[in-house]
RNA sequence: GCGCUCGUAGCUCAGCUGGAUAGAGCAUCGGCCUUCUAAGCCGGUGGUCGCAGGUUCGAGUCCUGCCGGGCGCGCCA
């Protein structure tokens, strides 16, 4: 038998009406040269049914008539299925679906064969699709803002996997240059002795008890390994440039671990150099030259991003000879169009949204063939951090600033992942470090992991009086399952493969996050209303199979976010 | 000043492509542990969805203006 999930009952419903439609068209109802596509909802209300159109008041003024009258030339028009109960229509014109309640479990079924696949699609088709987040430059802890940023490019990566998408995790970083240079400059003071407090100590320097770790591992001649370079401590204190490297490669493996400790890897770490030394800033410049979008003035070459939106040309070569960042920034876009992607979505701070029309404007500039407003850009708004109420900005190992590191020690990966995912990312973000490590229902962590954990636990009770079943394995009759509480979680169940789809397709992650909140919820309410482990064993096992989907789902949405599912709590 | 963005309950936030009486949690008030984990459940209180117009059969959702918060406006990245 065909298994329905809650899509392909969505798509009866649609087939039925779009049966509907047809027959009034040839009556002459409706104008037969416009095409009308129903759009069938989920429900609010109970009340309301399981789905709802409103094509009867959107087509109503094509048809020339009264949308509850014309639904209901339509409802007499639709043919025939067990799948449905009772079609009704309520307000000024929805067609109410109540679907047949032995169809709505069938997604249970589903569920169980399907187990960690289920509410994956291949939608993507295979398509190679590159995210790049975090992008921290080597100078120092990751902060909470890129916490923010690996929480969410990290569930956006899994989000579009699970869409059958092929992803690669990008993370594109500076070794030289302005910033880098005030590091090596920092650890070297450090190495000879002198703390932010003292006069010589370098203007701008870092200041941050981490600089000190830098220098003394430095100066022991350590060696230190990141995901991308090694280094070894030369040990002296005025070779700058060794210094430099070893810092470095030091920060690196530092923010390597803080990941690590995340739950966030990538595939690909970029070094904005290799742009210079593979020359394709270089060839970048010269296709600009070349397509006449560039111009001297004031001892400067300036790109005419003007041409493409923006508001004013830029700099790309400065009067010293160097270009400005966002030429190696056009010619890695260029080279990341090249590498076959064609799509690749940034993870960013808000406060580098500028930066987004120069490129799309530098890669028009090109002529490359790429399309315009490639690539797309997810911005996040800014973190801010509380404790008692009162906003906490200051990290000893950092100095000015929070780490991620702060609130994994304090809250757990978990906690940390579920919170700086489960905003919607273009509002900004307070991180209630209370709340965080709170162990109640007021933490939505907990909650959702908990009903996780009650599930398993009510299953080792089970399996203490010798009775074993597969980890998916259906057996009890799902037909008794009766109750509304048992309805609404099927339900619930049956939304979480459009939930994938949604929020890969908008670059939402923290709708999953919430959904899994409401699944939570559902749970303990019919927990706690009914008992699992009751004498009736048919009624038992039909319960424990919905317990098993419940399990399924919660797990599946966890691990799309990171967010490990203990078995108990 | 210009650009982007946000403004929903006392607080932190949902509200997916405009849809039917606007939802959670916290806080607050009151119930539920001899019953599968009370890290839980049930109920009460609490809203002119910043303001004003517009589009629409219908607007928290789209458009315009204003007010307020954030970010950006470097030959920094």
């Amino acid at each position: 038998m065909q298994t329905e999930s809650s899509d392909s009952m969505k798509e009866t419903v649609a087939e039925l009406l779009q049966s509907a439609l047809e027959a009034l068209k040839s009556e002459g109802v409706l104008p037969s040269d416009q095409t009308f596509s129903p759009q069938v909802g989920n429900t609010k209300d109970k009340a309301h049914g399981d789905y709802a159109c409103n094509i009867a008041l959107v087509a109503s003024k094509a048809a020339g008539c009264p949308p509850r009258q014309l639904a209901e030339d339509l409802i007499k028009r639709l043919p025939e299925s067990g799948a449905v109960d009772k079609v009704e229509i309520a307000g000024p014109g929805f067609i109410n679906f109540f679907m047949n309640t032995a169809s709505a479990f069938e997604v249970v079924n589903t569920i169980l064969e399907q187990a960690n696949q289920y509410g994956r699609n291949q939608n993507g088709k295979g398509e190679k699709v590159q995210v790049e987040f975090v992008s921290a430059n080597p100078t120092g802890p990751l902060h909470v803002g890129h916490g923010r940023g690996a929480a969410i490019g990290d569930c956006l990566c899994r989000l579009l996997g699970a869409n059958g998408y092929q992803v690669t995790r990008e993370f594109y970083y500076n070794d030289a240059g302005a910033q880098i240079n005030n590091l090596a400059l920092s650890v070297q003071a450090r190495v000879k002795g002198l703390s932010p407090e003292d006069e010589s100590w370098p203007d701008d320097g870092y200041r941050g008890d981490y600089i000190l770790d830098v220098a003394n591992a430095y100066l022991a001649g350590e060696t230190v390994t990141a995901d991308d370079r090694e280094v070894t401590g030369k040990a002296d204190p005025d070779d700058q440039a060794a210094i430099q490297e070893f810092a470095v490669a030091y920060l690196r493996r530092e923010q390597d671990l803080d990941l690590k400790a995340f739950g966030v890897q990538f595939d690909v770490y970029f070094l904005e150099s290799s742009l210079y030394e593979d020359g394709k800033v270089e060839a970048a410049v010269r296709q600009l030259n070349e397509n006449g979008f560039t111009y001297e003035q004031d001892g400067a070459m300036w790109l005419k991003t003007t041409e493409f939106g923006d508001d004013k040309d830029r700099v790309m070569r400065k009067k010293d000879g160097g270009y400005t960042y966002f030429l190696p920034d056009v010619a890695y876009h260029l080279d990341k169009w090249q590498r076959g992607f064609s799509t690749v979505i940034n993870e960013q701070g808000a406060d580098h949204h500028s930066t987004i029309t120069r490129v799309r404007a530098g890669l028009q500039a090109l002529k490359a063939g790429i399309p315009e407003g490639w690539p797309d850009y997810v911005l996040h708004q800014m973190v801010m951090v509380t404790r008692s109420g009162q906003e906490v900005k200051i990290s000893k190992r950092a100095g000015s600033y929070v780490t991620v590191r702060d609130l994994i020690d304090e809250v757990g990966r978990d906690a940390t992942r579920f919170f700086l995912a489960a905003r919607r990312v273009d509002s900004q973000l307070t991180f209630d470090i209370d709340l965080a490590r709170s162990q109640t229902n007021e933490n939505p962590v907990y909650y959702i992991q908990y009903a996780h954990a009650r599930i398993c636990s009510v299953l080792r009770k089970l399996e203490d009086e010798g009775v074993n079943r597969g980890r998916n394995e259906s057996v009890g009759d799902l037909s008794l399952l009766t109750l509304q509480e048992e309805k609404d979680l099927a339900n619930q169940l049956a939304r979480y493969p459009e939930l994938i789809e949604n929020s890969a397709n908008q670059r939402e992650p923290h709708h999953l996050t919430h959904y899994l909140r409401e699944l939570a919820g559902q749970f303990h309410t019919y927990y706690n209303a009914h008992k699992v482990l009751i004498e009736d064993t048919a009624v038992r096992d039909a319960r424990v199979t919905l317990y098993l989907a419940v399990r399924q789902v919660i797990e599946n949405g966890l691990d799309l976010l990171g967010v490990s599912a203990p078995e108990e709590m």
